[in-house]
DNA sequence: CGAGCGCTTGATTGAGTTCAAAAATCGTGG
DNA sequence: CCACGATTTTTGAACTCAATCAAGCGCTCG
């Protein structure tokens, strides 16, 4: 039997939020707009995408927390994105370039995500009022990539682990420490010894 | 004394199939706006953008090859990208978030490029029959990004090498080994040895 | 309570770095 | 066209960081 939920999913308030603050959405436009939203509530350890799917919709995280990540040949687990309240999550190849999914995309918390489809897309660009947002989320979220390919390139896994918890305090207290170590490209050994070596020898 | 070039500094062959076919700007419009644009000539080793820079530029890359990277503590450089013609390249922390520039922008061959201000943009916007174009583009190089992100997580040096040449190959007969090595954040000593070991043992 | 999951710890292995120096290639001026 | 210096690539040996393999610990949840 399913244990009951304290998602509430009529109410939206950060993605109202969104449209109105962000994007210059009028009250009688969202007004218009919500009721058309798709709504999904996912539990913990569930999937909204599986690699090989072709569903094409993003994600907006209303609330909880979300990972995308991938399977190499080896079996092994790499993430790409911690997706918490606030922001978006998709598989791009499939999104924008109609390919299969290359990515699974997994509820950390229970959750409660929108479902963004092309449909919404295209009547948010007409009626949106500060076009160019999108524009800058997307800036962002590359400036983002940018800098942890920055960070594997040049920092050891030290120097990488301080960033990420400087960087992601939130999200590091809500994750366990081997997806921390899946992000950082490290194994959960290394990741703990980096740990166990703060503690003692620094206390930055 | 300077050598003499020879890139015609009035033809923008490049851009304008850009603006046209991409972008869906009239040729009237085209007429309009081409006499605006800001261009330079680059020569080899030369930079349109150092560290700390607050120029604010995207470049377009008529003709030539770029690269941008970061110098990290120890004095090693790291590239981020390579911008080749028909490519856009530019310091993402500086264009669309203020902050100095994080990155150097250097020609390794003798170039041409366009220089895009915030100005264009807008201008661009106003008249653009595709708006949703640039976001592709956006869109494209985030998938690629991620894609680069999940080959240092998990991919051996080797690997990283192959998917680079099958990945870039044309790049990479133009750029010298060390800098390949840079991109994919091993010393050229390791890069080395790993075209030995593919040249001997494989024939793929 | 016991099974499972996540974290820690130790011993060993291996990929890649570092340092040093030789070999090959490139560009330039004579 | 050749020669010279500078840059790039290759090679070798020692070393370092992180991965792997293998146990053991501790907590939680059914």
């Amino acid at each position: 039997m399913k244990r009951e939920k304290c998602i509430n999913k009529t109410f939206t308030p950060n993605f109202d939020l969104y449209l109105k603050a962000k994007l210059g959405i009028s009250e009688d436009n969202l007004a218009r707009l919500v009721p058309l939203l798709k709504k999904e509530i996912v539990n913990k350890n569930d999937f909204l995408v599986r690699e090989g799917d072709n569903s094409r919709y993003e994600f907006f995280v209303e609330r909880g927390l979300l990972r995308s990540y991938t399977i190499d040949q080896d079996g092994k687990h790499h993430i790409i994105q911690f997706a918490p309240e606030n922001s978006f999550i998709s598989d791009r190849s499939n999104v924008y370039l109609n390919e299969p999914s290359m990515s699974f995309i997994e509820a950390i918390e229970d959750s409660y995500v929108i479902k963004l489809d092309d449909k919404y897309n295209q009547f948010i660009k007409d009626i949106s009022a500060n076009k160019e947002y999108n524009e800058i989320i997307l800036n962002k979220y590359i400036r983002n990539l940018e800098g942890r390919v920055n960070g594997l390139l040049c920092a050891k896994a030290k120097d990488r682990y301080l960033q990420f918890i400087s960087h992601y305090s939130k999200i590091s207290l809500r994750v366990p420490q081997w997806m921390i170590a899946s992000y950082l490209g490290i194994t959960r050994e290394t990741l703990s010894r980096v740990r166990k070596e703060i503690a003692t020898n620094n206390f930055v």
